[in-house]
DNA sequence: TAGCTGACGCCCT
DNA sequence: CAGGGCGCCAGCT
């Protein structure tokens, strides 16, 4: 077939999948479609992902840190946070409470 | 056309 | 312990 789904396809599918109050890293996804390497299309795919695509929980997706550092992009400073906030993440200082508590993997559950 | 940057991650010094 | 550099793929200027 052609060709597999896009890079972006994938993390759009995968970023969706992800349960309210969980979060999930750049590189787990990356890890998951098989290029850990290239975590930087992540988050080229999740900014391609706001433009024109339906619901996508990109602030479910942080850093390795449990760091917000794509909420720049978000339009707000504070509407990643406020999102994650809104499920139930504990935010401090942009950076994710209890992350590896409520880290959700994908290779993990979403298998 | 060619080059640079980019929501990162990991290794090395 | 801390800082810097490299690698990866695709899109944009």
């Amino acid at each position: 077939m052609t060709k597999n789904k896009d890079f972006f396809q994938l993390v759009c599918e995968v970023t969706q999948q992800i349960p309210p109050g969980r979060v999930t890293s750049y590189g787990a996804i990356a890890r998951f479609l098989g290029s850990p390497q290239s975590s930087r299309m992540v988050g080229w795919a999740l900014n391609a992902t706001k433009s024109g695509m339906p619901y996508i929980p990109a602030h479910r997706v942080v850093n390795r840190n449990g760091m917000l550092t794509g909420k720049k992009h978000f339009g707000t400073s504070s509407a990643m946070a406020q999102l994650l906030q809104n499920e139930g993440v504990k935010i401090e200082e942009n950076q994710i409470q209890n992350f590896k508590n409520i880290f959700w993997d994908p290779s993990l559950e979403l298998i």
